[in-house]
DNA sequence: GTGAAAGCGCTAACAG
DNA sequence: CTGTTAGCGCTTTCAC
């Protein structure tokens, strides 16, 4: 079923017939509009966007690079975005770096084969010489959740750095003493990084300790909490994602630590669950669909501008107050 | 970045350079071996999927409609889809149907535009000539979740009935005398109505009694069943699926009503947040990323033997026992 | 061991 | 108002 069948049977060329496809009809007769009109419904004709790739040199596919797909976060960060895509011309390939580096390379490298027109791409690596690929390609990237340093590409990102800071206010308010942080490894994750550090200056000049705990170097990490949270001090636990907040509840509740008195608990990713357990538990609550979205639309403006607005955007999350801490 | 311009610069065919790409090195001297290795090493060529496809007509691009993007569920669905494809050929183009028939269509449109080979299919409409634009064009499908009635396509789904089966007689095991099944509208959606019908099956010839509510058409579900659930008789709630589970038991909690003691609490889909709150909540757990890698699978046999095997392949599921019930 | 040429389905410049 | 023609980047047949 191609554009020659069409033609042939509408008897026009198809010269016509791609005219007729792309909607300029200055100059054709009703008649020949009609006939090919009711050919094309006739054999419910659709054009090969290979060919018309070929033709165009642009693929009209974006290439989404998650880190890991199955993820609360994530899943709500890919509405954001198909939602944007759903009304354009763009069609959406969505990878999962399932957190391997060599993974995320895999994809791009077939993104850039598929000649991808754009990419958003939640950075596995902090390096941005890491994707030299993309920037030899000359490929418009907007980056999500995380970011590459020294400055690439723009990204959309949460105001981790400054939420951090209310926790630590929050912590002062609350008169902890020692705050253990809990997360994935920190390095080169930048989203990590800046609630790590966000903490740290809020806490500045004050008498207030931090620990961090990298889940992932440290298998033992459930020893290693254990025996810190020995001590006498008051002490908040604090948990820079979702996963990790719910492995640290589900720990403390097997140990029947209590939550607040033993020991309080604030952790990032307000997932429904948050307000159903008991205590209900205090979190930072991101808002990853309107993350996608901003990283689609800005994405877009890049392709049509060919300009690179060089720039983060911060799209603000909330501290839900509740009984954990 | 072009065949011609690699050949140009390794002093050979583009032919030759197409032979490379493509591995045929029967009776290719060492020296245009290496030389062409080296130059594509140079400049970083890709070959376009586009060029390649429109010559060997097949897209190399799967399409994956999902329902609803943003939802535990489809996450581990995809990355069960995801992993399959990542060693294969083969691209993964997700889009999201967003619970709207139209949108799934004007989906599966462009999935037809694209020259997509094969479709992944949760399928939004029960009747199966909803869907004959993926018949006429003889796309391979294989539906995941849910299927389509009478038989059009193999599907991959959870064991709904049989489990339903079993969930019968735990409520009679637990002397229930009232079972409220709770489930978005069920028409027209396989694993729903195999769900209800299965509980159907399994209390029949005893005094159970069964009531639904179908939440979506009923704005008002909250009332409904607050004032059923106001009779003396022992009631369990049957949640259908993840989603409603949550909302039952927000509103179980919000009104203050005792599980199990003033209600039973059973549902679909063991989120990770079910053995955390109290009581902790017994519940069905799918395995939606075996059913994503085994729909995957069936798809690229599909693909690879035209033959279209015609069967459903039910994935088992376990009930996860707990407090609730 | 290698190349010339045709053609995949489409678009667009030019001609009439 | 419409058609002829060339060409997008690749693969493959046939020829040398």
């Amino acid at each position: 079923m191609t554009i020659n069948v069409i033609a042939e049977m509408a008897r026009v060329s198809k010269t016509t017939v791609s005219r007729f496809l792309n909607g300029k009809f200055d100059n054709m007769s009703e008649a020949t509009k009609e006939r090919i009109a009711e050919t094309i419904a006739e054999l419910d004709y659709h054009p090969s966007r290979q060919a018309q790739a070929l033709k165009a040199k642009n693929s009209l596919l974006i290439g989404i690079s998650v880190a890991d797909i199955s993820n609360m976060y994530t899943s709500r960060l890919l509405k954001g975005i198909s939602d944007y895509f759903q009304n354009t011309i763009y069609q959406v390939l969505i990878m999962d770096g399932d957190n391997s580096i060599e993974r995320e390379y895999s994809n791009l490298e077939k993104m850039v084969t598929e000649r991808i027109d754009g990419i958003i791409l939640q950075p596995l690596v902090h390096q941005p010489d890491h994707y030299q690929l993309l920037i030899d390609e000359n490929i418009p990237v907007v980056q999500v959740d995380r970011y590459t340093e020294p400055f690439t590409w723009p990204a959309v990102v949460s105001d981790n750095f400054q939420k951090s800071l209310e926790v630590a206010d929050l912590m002062k308010s609350k008169n902890y003493e020692e705050i253990i942080v809990l997360s994935n490894h920190i390095n080169g994750v930048s989203s990590r990084m800046n609630r790590y550090n966000g903490l740290k200056t809020g806490i500045e000049n004050t008498n207030i300790t931090i620990k961090l705990i990298e889940i992932d170097d440290n298998k033992d990490w459930q020893n290693t909490l254990q025996s810190m949270l020995e001590s006498p001090t008051k002490k908040a636990l604090y948990a820079l994602n979702g996963q990790v907040l719910w492995e640290i509840v589900r720990f403390l509740k097997k140990h029947h630590i209590a939550i607040p008195d033993d020991v309080g608990v604030i952790g990032y990713d307000d997932d429904m669950f948050a307000d159903m357990i008991s205590p209900e538990i205090t979190s930072v609550s991101q808002n990853p669909q309107e993350i996608g979205r901003t990283a689609a639309a800005n994405l877009m403006q890049i392709m049509n501008d060919k300009t690179t607005l060089s720039k983060t955007i911060r799209i603000p999350s909330t501290i839900q107050m509740r009984e954990s801490l």
